[in-house]
RNA sequence: GGCCUCAUCGUCUAACGGCUAGGACAGCGCCUUUUCAAGGCGUUAAUCGGGGUUCGAUUCCCCGUGAGGUCACCA
């Protein structure tokens, strides 16, 4: 079998992460068995419809790399499913009904409703296996506004035929859809695809994704520095295991290699951040070097430039810091923001009660900052080792908390920071004893 | 409420009907060159309940309970 997939959205809001998942598992399934994955972009209701969705749908399926082989406006099938429409009516598998208006108005207005066989309608889910549905409650179901306005059932059964689609994987709220859909379907004398209902995400207090009460939408995350990569990751395994034992970490193309719709699980999944977060950290640093160093330093330089004066060859020399300590991109702004890297830049204002150590004193510290300058006057190599090898005996005799925090304190000017010894190369030896002596005369004061 | 679907640690999940129910995230504890981060090691924690079938059920069947979906002239 040619196998043919599709992800229809309809371009009412932004691209939200349920329809990615969906995505994913259609564009997996098609890559899979070599077939072909179309983007049908259902606009029927125009009073919902933005021109902003739409692009939203392009420029995320695009970054999240769902390349699609067709792509299909509904609204431009308009004809086609007015043909059909037309044909169903006149050999009366549906009829037109003149009624009262649902909308209150007490005007009345002709829909087209579907002349119901009313038989159990049972179909092979490749995910749950049989499933049936006694169609008699459904009666004879409204398919179109009018012979020129078709409604969303009507349209997904005569796109999906129209497009030879063989794999309807979607999510599971549409179960209860699937029955009408067949009927449309028979009535059409179309060949019926195979489904595949994945389980929906939930959110963690077991809802539904919504997007007024969620940050759903897919751009959302993008913009707070989630990489591609992890999302996708992410996601396949929300309801899919690649049955591979404990491994977690697939590419794209390992994905795609794995994939199989008995795989999929059958209950929701929630979506859980920290999970996605990890799965960043991870791919972050896999990123190399130049990719993450680009990235990098533009988050950095947008948050700092109102802040400090910038200088370029020092924050490149930040790069490994900020390696160690970011999960997503967003973290840099986050922690720029909060000042984490002022004092890299600008010299902090250490306040005299917190130089020394908790178990010290001024004094104590005074003489340790002033022995900790010679020192370091002397050291010849300005690396981490070189300092720490100039005062790690001294440390280790007068107790490290006693030199090192004085240190580091007066390095940075905060209670947290990296160690003292990469704080010191990072400033370089000028700097360094500049930030001591300025920590030494406020003691003094 | 009717119909449909589902049920393993807090979360994502693994386990041809057969080892002490495994892993990951989060949590907790310890270790490491003060603090923070990262890392290493360790650890807490689950088969919804009741009946069957079977030598043996997480796994198969039934009932109950719970959760979700859906019941439009939206998609």
């Amino acid at each position: 079998m040619h196998v043919r997939t599709r992800i229809a959205p309809s371009p009412t809001g932004f691209f939200h992460i349920g329809t990615a998942r969906t995505a994913l598992f259609n564009y997996l399934f098609a890559q899979k068995h070599g077939g072909q994955f179309i983007l049908r972009i259902e606009d029927t209701d125009k009073e919902r419809n933005t021109k902003e969705s739409e692009e939203d749908i392009y420029a995320q399926m695009m970054w999240l790399g769902y390349a699609y082989d067709e792509k299909y406006i509904q609204s431009e099938h308009l004809e086609e499913h007015t043909k059909l429409l037309k044909r169903l009516v006149d050999t009366d598998r549906a009829y037109v009904s003149k009624e009262e208006a649902k909308d209150g108005s007490g005007r009345m207005v002709e829909v087209v409703r579907l002349r119901n066989p009313g038989k159990t309608i049972t179909f092979d889910d490749a995910v749950r296996g049989a499933i049936s549905f006694d169609t008699t409650e459904l009666k004879d179901f409204v398919i179109a506004r009018s012979v020129t306005d078709p409604l969303y059932h009507f349209a997904v059964v005569a796109d999906d035929g129209a497009a030879q689609i063989t794999h309807v994987i979607r999510g599971e709220e549409h179960i209860s859809n699937t029955p009408r859909q067949i009927l449309i379907q028979e009535a059409l004398e179309l060949p019926r695809p195979i489904y595949g209902h994945i389980p929906l995400i939930l959110m963690p207090d077991r809802s539904k994704m919504s997007k007024r009460k969620h940050k759903t939408a897919v751009k959302d995350y993008r913009e707070r520095g989630y990489l591609p990569e992890a999302m996708n990751n992410f996601l396949a395994l929300l309801g899919w295991s690649a049955g591979e034992g404990d491994r977690e970490l697939f590419s794209l193309s390992e994905l795609i290699e794995h994939f199989d719709l008995a795989r999929v699980h059958k209950s929701g999944a929630i979506f859980n951040e920290e999970k996605l977060k990890w799965f960043n950290r991870e791919y972050l640093l896999k990123l190399t070097q130049t990719d993450f160093a680009t990235e990098a330093l533009g988050r950095l330089k947008d948050a700092l430039a109102s802040r400090v004066s910038w200088d370029g060859e020092r924050a490149q020399a930040l790069l490994p810091i900020l390696r160690e300590r970011i999960s997503l991109w967003g973290d840099i702004s986050e922690l720029a923001n909060a000042g984490e890297f002022d004092y890299y830049f600008t010299p902090p204002q250490p306040e005299k009660a917190r130089i020394p150590d908790k178990k010290s004193d001024s004094t104590t510290a005074l003489a340790h900052l002033t022995e900790t300058a010679i020192r370091l006057k002397n050291v010849s190599q300005w690396t981490p080792e070189g300092i720490k090898e100039a005062l790690w005996s001294y440390a280790e005799k007068e107790g490290r908390g006693a030199v090192l925090w004085p240190l580091r304190y007066a390095l940075s000017g905060k209670d947290k920071s990296p160690d003292p010894f990469s704080l010191a190369v990072l400033l370089g030896q000028e700097e360094t004893l500049s930030r001591i002596q300025t920590a030494c005369d406020i003691l003094n004061e």
